[in-house]
DNA sequence: AAATTTAACTAAAACGTTTTCGTAATATTT
DNA sequence: AAATATTACGAAAACGTTTTAGTTAAATTT
């Protein structure tokens, strides 16, 4: 049975959908339209292409069909053809946290536009997770990565996941939580710069006892933050008192250190390296009668949320996640679909902005 | 040359190691063993499944191969094979949303456990990205689907593309935002007893005049907790009064409506259906000069960051979003696995929690 | 010693594509 | 009319697995 004219075409279609009926109609493959039009395999796929070599009567006949019965090509079948499975996996430590969710909207709307998906793994600030959602994500399911290093892994020191990844000719783009020791594609926002900028307005406001809250030096970006601290002391005049910073040793907030700091140090300007610490130290303060900024100023890294609603709002040095995750989501795609052979590494460093409010003089 | 002393296993890998060195190692497969140990790819894939078939010698001879150049099958292949493959596809309005944040890392912990990953895509509250992202998945790249309707869904009111999936049987878990229209699991809370109690709440500590700050009906979510706002009004003789309600038009702020609402009306206590409306009208309403919570009390849906960090505290209606999202992967990929044909569907309603805090009496 | 069982393996199909290389049949050129 | 070019298609390999159904050769039973 060939069938050129319209008409048997129009009887065998409804001929099928009858015979096919079912309560769920399983996804029509290429398989199935070559059967039921009595064309090969090679052909469908050729007319569905729209190929010259196919005659035009064919391709019509095949469109039509492949329309009515909703033909879509199936992702995975294309993906292990390709060696390309269109998706990228972004590994962070956390997702309920307002810098990562920015960061991944950037990355999420810039891959979209491109036809990518994205995975999505959260290492939970743990080296191992880290390590196991690396490898399950490797055989194949990506074509590349895009992470923020968990807080595990910046104390471990420990980068073998990643280079065997970038071993096996996967690209990845780290961003914010970065290490030297990584040969790869690096976003990054100048922290340093940052926190000098933090400090020099403090400065100029005539404050003089200046606290810095932070956590543990192993996290890279408060390790900067503390340069960028110390830098603008020190170009200011100003020494550099060991009794004026408040080291947090997890990201836990503990109302007695921030007591205790508070009763014991008289500061006129605080400097966070997050939100939660300055928000829970300006409420302390207030509760002990302080004005802010009159008495005390405060800025925080990060702008989020909580800055923003605070009162008074803080002060907070934006970090511009969104396109942050854009940018790496730009750095990895290009990579990915022009897989250059030379091995050449950017970093990309964007610059910190001051949000100025009200927890801060103007 | 047939392989079965270790000595000569040893030569061999060392022999391979040479020749096959290059600067970026692929990934070893099936195939490369097989011709390397010079058996089937069918013996090496069963001896690393430790197959009974397999003899012994030739199953360590395999094992120890695959273990030196770490073999690791491809997903992507097995996933064509098994026509299953371990990702689940999450799609939610909006990732920089405590609240989705948080049922996505409820949904991450336990599909990650089950050995499942997340793809995520946002629908950024349009409808078109809801159907684009949906179709996108929905041919081959996950096994189901979670997700909470946009809201632009949800204002047009079509789910056919919602329809369309679960007839080619794709498991389909709706939580929070979802629609009686649609037959498919469901994991909500019970909004309209969280709105209740919290009027309770309010009518218990003496208020009167109790204001609704809402968004348009169209948001199911919306129109529950209004429900429950007028059940416990009239349930306490208290006559429903359409001026105490502020309706927003949209998620963005319009300072300008707070500042109308509350000049105009007279109100002492305002549940809100979202933390955002509630923080900018504590401030307002401080930046009048009134006392929290003695001159009016505020209750807000969703115990996010806001409410946590606001001053006062801002008493909260938690949804329990991490257990919601657990719930939703656990009926998901319970349903993925044991692929039932029988059509029943469940909605688990999860009972709200109202946590106190400062911006009531207590 | 012949028949049967067992052990240890292999060939091949399948999953759903894409793509290269043929190959008929027809059309065009000499 | 014979040689060549063109059109329209199909067969088969490939991607990397898993699995079914053989197939040898050796071991065991009769």
């Amino acid at each position: 049975m060939c069938l050129n004219s319209t008409k048997a075409f129009v009887f065998l279609v409804v001929y099928s959908l009858e015979k096919k009926y079912s309560p769920l109609k399983r996804k029509i493959t290429l398989k199935h339209i070559a059967r039921e039009l009595g064309v090969s395999i090679s052909t469908v796929s050729k007319a569905l292409k729209n190929s010259e070599e196919i005659g035009s009567d064919t391709k019509e006949k095949v469109q039509a069909f492949a329309k009515l019965y909703n033909y879509k090509p199936n992702n995975i079948a294309i993906s292990l053809k390709n060696k390309r499975t269109k998706n990228i996996g972004v590994i962070i430590p956390d997702i309920v946290h307002h810098f990562f969710t920015t960061v991944f909207r950037g990355i999420e709307k810039y891959a979209n536009a491109k036809g990518y998906n994205v995975i999505v793994c959260v290492s939970d600030e743990s080296f191992d997770k880290e390590v196991i959602n690396m490898e399950l994500l490797a055989n194949g399911s990506i074509d590349g990565f895009i992470m923020a290093l968990s807080s595990g892994t910046q104390l471990k020191n420990d980068y073998n996941h990643l280079k065997e990844v970038t071993e096996q000719g996967i690209p990845l783009v780290l961003f914010d939580r970065v290490a030297d020791d990584i040969q790869c594609d690096k976003v990054i926002i100048n922290d340093k710069k940052g926190a000098y900028d933090a400090v020099t307005k403090f400065i100029k406001d005539g404050r003089k006892r200046i606290a810095l809250i932070t956590s543990e030096d192993y996290i890279s970006v408060s390790r900067e933050r503390a340069a960028g601290y110390r830098e603008a002391l020190s170009d200011n005049g100003i020494e550099y008192n060991e009794d004026l910073i408040l080291k947090f040793p997890s990201m836990e907030i503990n109302e007695n250190l921030i007591e205790d700091f508070f009763e014991r140090k008289k500061v006129d300007a605080v400097l966070s390296v997050n939100e939660i610490f300055a928000i829970h130290s300006m409420r302390y303060v207030q509760s002990k009668g302080l004005k802010i900024p009159e008495d005390i100023s405060f800025i925080g890294f990060t702008d989020g949320l909580l800055s923003k609603y605070a009162s008074p709002g803080l002060t907070a040095i934006a970090q511009h996640g969104e396109q942050m995750g854009e940018i790496a989501a730009e750095i990895l795609i290009d990579k990915v679909e022009n897989d250059i052979e030379e091995e050449t590494y950017v970093t990309r460093v964007l610059e910190p902005t001051l949000i100025e409010r009200g927890s801060t003089v103007n």
